[in-house]
RNA sequence: GGGAGCUUAGCUCAGUUGGUUUAGAGCACCUGCCUUACAAGCAGGGGGUCGUGGGUUCAAAUCCCUCAGCUCCCACCA
């Protein structure tokens, strides 16, 4: 292509979508197994009703990064994308919408609401997947998976039939995290803990006093005015009470005890004895337990075992009641009598007014104390006993502990095997059981008389279930009703990276037996447990082999001012907006230039913009390459040879550290690797080192070499910046194949020496430069460089390449000193540029005398160190002959300043 | 309440088993340049008592302890 025809400036609107489509179109992106290595990433499944956020764009852009990396290190690259059921916030969705066409989830049936629920799905599902590819994404889309695919379906069915036949699933009543707005149990990881500014209630508990008769007639239950007798003909008194402090004072309905601390005199004598619980008027025992703590409140707690994981084991160990005095969506169910229907936060403030009324409430204090709510739905969690299904994960976890800790799976940063085994060493049993339509239903049958069977079907429960004898008469299909619930969807996740490739159904399969295990998994550290802990259980258990070798743990996205991004904060910009403006490749190289693996990413748009700049500074470069006249018949000048041959070798040294960083998971450095390498060795220095003159033509074989340089530039880019390295690599010359599928440039060997000569060549031309500066000469001025020879044989291999850059009229070897002229020191090497009458004496003198006083300074310390007898005897030959190199240095650049000064004066 | 980690330039971070001159990078900043690839740029430059106070050592950003500040994870003090 001819310059003439190239912007101006990089627009990547131009070349994204075309070269995306490009590579779909080849095919690239999917892989089947054949004969190469294989390497793998599945996607971590964001919600099908998701939109594209900063998170995914960061974790995304890594993963691409990972896969097209090893596609071009000759890898059989595989990339399976796919999208979460997310059965909570989808169902929540579709309750939404539902609502809003005046339609209500209680008013219809099961398949009727699974129905809306598919409709969704196929109408909103799968944006992000679109979103995806607009960023550059490189996914097998061929092989794109839902986690409600009938095929992974079946696997879950399946593996929860597998797992309750090993005894490891079972039904119980526990006491689970309720969410009462979307009207399900949720995990504790599912629970977000905030402190809220709550009041503590001091309230009063009347004292039923069995000794004491009086022959009053039963006042009113709901007044302590005075003393009244009880049924029995016991009395209450009203002078004696016990005062207990909550938070929660609507839950006295529930109250089945009030416990002090054993040891704790204020409230011995009240052992055996027994309270009314106001209003209720309830008589409950007063016990003492350990768990109380004396210093808190009252030092006296109500006990309700219903709605308090603690109240809860407090009761089972004294063998109290349970009363569960709330209907599901968190109002007070009509079989309490009081407050019956009315929600629970409503009915904390009538409570605490009717206490307050009927003389029980002593006081009221402000708290902060730490409320659970619920991730998804934002309401307030509250703890129930309910009938759920849980997975034992003590002898799950073993293993999967193990596997992290002696590395054979490898976290980066690996900081987080710790946090991952605290998890794993007090891992509680999993509530698998969610009351929701939308997910996996859990293939449990019940005969009318509540005994159950597992199954695949209906057909063979009711097989399963008459064969076992469980009733008297054979039941028919239609007596048997399958469980409601369906599954956490977690626990269809934890089997995504067997279940995309169908390893569960069938174990032996070829794409599982080529991909799995996966090579890397990129994730956000919240979900370590919810995910990555549980598809390392579940790949151990039914693959077992791990499932993946390494875990890159990204950060949290952050903005300017720390805060976490999000959609209510309104402070996440969207990455599509920022594609349209920065372009995709600008974006990528934005998200990764400071986010190391577990670091947060504090985000700002200038980090796009630096992605841009580089984009355009590329762009440029190729430019002026593109736009050199090729002449076969010039000779190839010296400075160009010797240009090539540092940066050949230059070249090799950086890839050499590029791919140390890429082994390490260091794709920060890399990429700043790679940025310095083409902006600074190659077009700040390397391309004005060879650049021809203007209009002049440029010889063959530096064209040719340079060309194949931009090339190999181009390639160790391509997996940060795709788009502009594809187009560069077709401006630049006929290519037989894509850059997407070339072979990475690999380290060779290289000369060390050329890059340590080099940067002696740098140095003295940075002087110069800095001296035109100062003197105002000039670049169009040619000016004379005399270099005097030292005790150091000067270093003269780059000396056309000075001569070049810094419009030098020759280089001079002399052994004298110059007068008027300006001067530096390189090593020891001393340079003059005569400058006639520019010479200011003063101001060399300032110069120098800087340069002698940190010399001196040098020197002082380097003869500090090499007086001291201990130094010289215990630090090694290396240390020594280092410092006495050093001193020596210090030395001869004492001497040559001294001297000049002299001449100066 | 328990556990883990962090603290290096204005910002974000490197700094490998203690020893490479004066502790590095990118961005930001300052100065001068519209020098025909690039002002989304070029050239040059300034900037850090490595959180505090101790200790070990010939030698500490690096190892040990104290204190301070921050972050994350876990946990049910009503």
């Amino acid at each position: 292509m001819k310059n003439e025809d190239i912007a101006l400036k990089y627009s990547p609107q131009d070349i994204e979508d075309k070269w995306y489509k490009h590579w779909l179109d080849k095919n690239y992106f999917h892989s089947e197994p054949d004969d190469r290595e294989p390497y793998c990433i599945v996607i971590p499944p964001p919600n099908v009703t998701g939109v594209l956020h900063m998170g995914h764009m960061l974790n995304n852009t890594i993963q691409d990064v990972l896969v097209r990396r090893a596609r071009m290190q000759g890898k059989n690259a595989c990339w399976v994308p796919g999208t979460d059921h997310a059965s909570i916030a989808t169902e929540a969705k579709v309750v939404a919408k539902l609502k809003e066409e005046g339609i209500d989830k209680k008013d219809l049936a099961r398949d009727e609401f699974l129905k809306h629920a598919w409709e969704w799905k196929e109408k909103h599902g799968g944006i992000i997947l679109e979103q995806l590819k607009k960023l550059g994404a490189s996914c097998d889309w061929e092989r794109t998976m839902f986690t409600m695919d009938e095929d992974l379906y079946e696997s879950v069915i399946d593996v929860f039939i597998d797992l309750y036949e090993k005894g490891l699933i079972y039904r119980g009543v526990r006491m689970v995290n309720w969410d009462p707005s979307a009207l399900t149990a949720v995990s504790d990881e599912e629970v977000i803990h905030k402190e809220i500014q709550s009041k503590l209630y001091h309230i009063k508990y009347p004292i039923v006093d069995n000794t004491r008769h009086c022959g009053l007639d039963p006042q009113p239950p709901h007044s302590v005015d005075s003393g009244f007798r009880r049924n029995d003909g016991t009395v209450v008194c009203n002078d004696e009470y016990i005062t207990i402090a909550t938070t929660r004072p609507e839950t006295i309905l529930g109250d089945t005890a009030v416990c002090c601390h054993p040891e704790d005199e204020r409230f011995l004598h009240l052992k055996g004895k027994s309270v009314l619980i106001p209003l209720v008027n309830r008589e409950i025992p007063i016990i003492f337990d350990e768990y109380v703590d004396r210093e808190f409140g009252t030092g006296c707690l109500k006990i309700t075992p219903a709605h308090d994981v603690n109240d809860y084991h407090i009761g089972i160990k004294h063998k109290l009641p349970s009363i569960d005095i709330f209907n599901d969506n968190g109002t007070i169910h009509e079989k309490i009598g009081l407050y019956a229907g009315k929600d629970r936060f409503v009915v904390r403030k009538e409570i605490a007014k009717d206490l307050e009324n009927a003389g029980f409430l002593a006081k009221i204090e402000d708290y902060v104390n730490k409320v659970g709510f619920s991730e998804r739905t934002d309401a307030v969690i509250e703890p129930k006993l309910s009938l759920q299904w849980f997975l034992k994960m003590e002898n799950l976890a073993k293993p999967a502990l193990d596997v992290v800790m002696d590395d054979t799976i490898q976290f980066h940063p690996t900081k987080f095997k710790n946090t991952y085994r605290h998890w794993m060493e007090n891992v509680k049993d999993w509530c698998i059981s969610r009351q929701l339509w939308w997910g996996q239903r859990i293939p449990a049958f019940y005969a009318p008389n509540g005994d159950f069977v597992v199954a695949k079907t209906k057909e063979e429960a009711l097989a399963k279930m008459n064969s076992m004898g469980y009733c008297k008469n054979p039941l028919q299909i239609n007596d048997l009703k399958q469980d409601e619930d369906v599954l956490d969807t977690w626990f269809s996740s934890w089997l995504w990276p067997i279940s995309v490739f169908d390893g569960i159904r069938n174990p032996n399969n070829e794409n599982i037996r080529y991909y799995y295990p996966t090579n890397d998994l990129v994730t956000a550290p919240e979900i370590l447990f919810f995910w990555v802990a549980r598809m390392i259980v579940a790949g151990l258990e039914y693959q077992k082999e791990i499932p993946f070798k390494n875990v890159y743990l990204t950060g949290i996205v952050r903005d300017k001012i720390g805060r976490k991004m999000s959609k209510s904060l309104g402070n996440s910009p969207d990455p599509l907006d920022l594609i349209k403006i920065y372009g995709a490749d600008g974006v990528r190289v934005g998200m990764l230039l400071t986010s190391p693996a577990g670091n947060d990413l504090p985000f700002d748009k200038s980090l796009c913009e630096q992605g841009r700049n580089f984009c355009n500074k590329i762009w440029n470069a190729m430019r002026l390459v593109n736009g050199w006249e090729v002449s076969q018949t010039i000779e190839q000048p010296e400075y160009a040879k010797v240009s090539i041959d540092w940066f050949d070798a230059k070249l090799n040294e950086q890839i050499t550290i590029i791919e140390d960083h890429f082994a390490k998971y260091r794709l920060s450095d890399a990429l700043m690797t790679t940025y310095k390498l083409v902006w600074d060795d190659f077009c700040s220095w390397y391309l004005e080192m060879i650049k021809p003159a203007y209009l002049q033509p440029i010889d063959a074989i530096t064209h040719q070499k340079t060309i194949e340089f931009f090339d190999k530039l181009a390639q160790l880019l391509h997996p940060f910046m795709p788009f502009i390295t594809e187009e560069i690599w077709h401006i630049l010359g006929e290519k037989k194949e894509d850059i997407i599928i070339s072979n990475m440039p690999k380290s060779v060997s290289f000369d060390k020496s050329l890059i340590d000569k080099f940067d002696i060549a740098q140095h003295v031309i940075t002087e110069i430069r800095t001296i035109r500066k100062e003197k105002n000469i000039p670049q169009k001025e040619a000016i004379i460089l005399f270099v005097k020879k030292n005790n150091e044989q000067p270093e003269t291999l780059f000396d056309s390449v000075v001569q070049k850059i810094c419009n030098l009229e020759k280089i001079e070897y002399i052994s004298q000193k110059l007068e008027n002229a300006s001067t530096f020191i390189v090593k020891s090497t001393e340079f003059f540029i005569p400058l006639g009458d520019k010479i200011d004496k003063d101001v060399e003198k300032t110069k120098l005398l800087a340069d002698l006083k940190q010399a001196e300074n040098l020197l002082r310390s380097t003869q500090a160190k090499l007086s001291n007898e201990r130094f010289v005897s215990s630090a090694s030959e290396q240390v020594i002959a280092m410092e006495r190199k050093k001193q020596s240095d210090a030395q001869q650049k004492i001497d040559v300043i001294t001297k000049q000064l002299e001449q100066l004066n």
